[in-house]
RNA sequence: GGUCCCGUAGUUCAAUGGAUAGAAUAGAAGUUUCCUAAACUUUAGAUACAGGUUCGAUUCCUGUCGGGACUACCA
């Protein structure tokens, strides 16, 4: 990578230029603005306090060292304002189509021999999906496979929250008003099904509190007295208590969920390695709550809850088991990050997850520290903002939820409407129809909530985000389609002597092509896939204004003519592998 | 009340303390006998406010104003 060779050059510079002074000093080194003469920038001013020297001294003094020492990769260099420009030789470049010529993984990384597993998607079984959970799934296999890129060895893992209080409301829902209805008697996808039993329970919830109301009964008591949630409580008591009937309707309900939920994960490319299951972690958890007693990590209260006090560490108490004796979520979390170290042993251990738990990953964090185990250090939040929609939060109580079955028919729809106006493809089958709009609707959809800084919150406008122009997915696959194009007609030559000199639009194709490993390093270190859909998408961007510039299939010269195909194959493979990264797809022709 | 996060063009997003704050979209004006116009080119438009730190601040610190999250014996 040519930037790590620049730093590498510039800091051999200083040590034989100023010896012992250089010890220590530091310096960047970016992008030379397109204003400015030069492909890399040295900023200076960071030396100047360590050499005692003009920025301007400093700045002549590298130049020089650098161009009689490295002749064949600087060729010149400007000063400007304690910015050291510098040039690198055509040939570099140029070299870079040779050796690259015929490489399938560009831009993948070493092998680090790092085990990370990341954990996504983690879906609660009395709902179905909705757009927050998209940018998690999103999130969580981008990641997963950026990390892989560089080098790590990965596992992809799921938590399903198929146990709690939030289930016992749609089985109690079901078991009163379902007289017995399936999802396959209705018609309704499985999720969908539980979901609205989940609704209903809210519903008639409302409805007994504001009875209790009027019957003189104070707003918080009648929240706690009234039948239905009182049935749910019970329910959950029940469950743990292995009631064979209780049992028999979990078990019921779950699975048309997890019909659901297979059917949604399978269209938008979420896969796990490992699944795991709350009723199955959940009793780990409540023997650590025993170790943690008799290590005096936690404290038993007199109504029998059990609570650590995280005072000393600037939060709160914090409850670790309830007086009924029943899990709360952060015990089974416990008992998960033991569940996963035990058996695989991993590095680190992703977690993603919404910033409203940050909270919530601090004290797990903190307590599997203090209880002593080895997964404590591992933790890591990957914590991404709400999805919000113009109008604000998106709230399942007031209906403004943008469910993710809904969501994905909708940019799958839209897709097919533009592509059949613009009439490209009419000799498609329709099979072939299918799976491009496929590749069109979902690519503009992951893109656009991958193109965000995960930590922050973003908004989503259903009129307007819905677009295939500028900054999107379908953009950057429309760039592919037309690389793929040309290259359909004429594949580059091996072996060819490829002609010297570039043009602007040339050069700078080729620097983005470079910088693709460069960026996959940037992703994996902050955890951050939005740095790669930028980066594509610039570099598509780059692509089609040399398009428009240069003629490949009709060069000047047959010289010319291999040296852009060549520029074309990069181009295309980079943009293949960067969108796969992001589990987008791109397609031959659009 | 306490803890934390966020205020950048009309809108949605960029900018490891670095050069004249970048894109997209909406607006204005152009480009197609030639490899896909879902494209390209030109144009106008922004750092909430007030201090401080320094060669240099959108970025770091303090305060003000505005928005949000968490602070559940929900998950």
């Amino acid at each position: 990578m040519i930037v790590n060779k620049i730093r590498e050059s510039v800091e051999q510079a200083l040590e034989q230029l100023y010896k012992e002074q250089a010890i220590g000093a530091s310096f960047q080194i970016n992008q030379t603005k397109p204003e400015f003469e030069g492909d890399y920038t040295v900023v200076l001013f960071a030396l100047v306090k360590h050499l005692r020297k003009s920025p301007d001294a400093i700045g002549h003094e590298i130049g020089q060292y650098l161009i009689e020492n490295e002749p064949a990769l600087f060729h010149h260099y400007n000063i400007i304002k304690g910015f050291l420009n510098l040039s690198v030789n055509d040939v570099y470049w140029l070299d870079l189509l040779e050796s690259s010529y015929n490489k399938n993984d560009f831009g993948f990384l070493p092998s680090k021999k790092r085990k990370v597993m990341v954990e996504y998607s983690s879906p609660n079984t009395n709902k179905p999906l909705h757009l927050g959970h998209l940018r998690n799934n999103f999130l969580g296999w981008s990641i997963a496979e950026i990390l892989k890129a560089g080098g790590r060895e990965v596992i992809k893992s799921c938590i399903v929250n198929d146990r709690g209080i939030h289930i016992c409301k749609s089985m109690i829902a079901w078991k009163w008003y379902g007289n017995g209805a399936t999802p396959a008697s209705t018609g309704i996808k499985g999720d969908h099904f539980v979901g609205d039993y989940y609704v209903k329970f809210n519903d008639e919830y409302k409805k007994e509190v504001e009875e209790l109301i009027t019957q003189g009964i104070t707003k918080d008591a009648a929240e706690k007295q009234a039948p239905i949630m009182l049935a749910a409580q019970k329910m959950l008591v029940d469950w743990e208590a292995g009631d064979p009937e209780t049992i028999e309707i979990w078990k019921t309900m779950n699975s048309w969920v997890y019909e659901g939920f297979d059917a949604t994960y399978k269209r938008i490319g979420s896969d796990f390695d490992r699944t795991y299951y709350e009723s199955q972690t959940y009793l780990l958890g409540k023997k650590m709550v025993e170790e943690g007693l008799a290590k005096k990590v936690f404290e038993k209260k007199d109504d029998g809850s059990v609570w650590i006090d995280l005072t000393a560490d600037g939060l709160d108490e914090k409850i670790v088991q309830r007086r009924d004796g029943t899990a709360v979520y952060i015990t089974q979390d416990i008992g998960l990050a033991i569940d996963k170290f035990s058996e695989y042993q991993c590095d680190e251990s992703i977690y993603v997850v919404g910033d409203e738990q940050n909270y919530h990953f601090k004290v797990l964090k903190l307590i599997c520290d203090k209880l002593g185990l080895a997964s404590a250090d591992g933790i890591y939040h990957l914590s991404y903002g709400m999805v919000e929609l113009p109008t604000g939060k998106m709230k399942s109580r007031e209906g403004t939820v943008v469910d993710a079955d809904d969501i994905v028919d909708e940019m799958v729809n839209i897709a097919a409407t533009h592509t059949r106006e613009l009439g490209k493809v009419k000799d498609f089958t329709d099979d072939e129809l299918k799976e491009l709009y496929d590749i069109l609707g979902l690519g503009a959809l992951k893109f656009f909530l991958l193109r965000v800084d995960p930590k922050k919150k973003m908004v989503f406008n259903p009129e307007e985000s819905i677009d295939f122009h500028g900054f999107t997915g379908p953009f950057i696959q429309y760039t592919h389609a037309r690389i793929r194009s040309i290259l359909r007609k004429e594949m580059p030559a091996a072996g060819f002597e490829l002609a010297n000199g570039l043009t602007p639009l040339e050069k700078e194709l080729l620097v983005a092509i470079e910088q693709f490993s460069n960026t996959i390093e940037q992703a994996v270190a902050e955890h951050n896939p939005s740095v790669l859909a930028i980066y594509v998408y610039n570099l598509a961007k780059t692509f089609n204004s040399f398009y428009t510039e240069h003629s490949v299939t009709n060069a000047e010269s047959e010289e010319k003519k291999q040296l852009r195909l060549r520029l074309c194959m990069f181009t295309a493979n980079v943009i293949k592998s960067a969108m796969g990264l992001l589990g987008i797809r791109v397609p031959e022709r659009m």
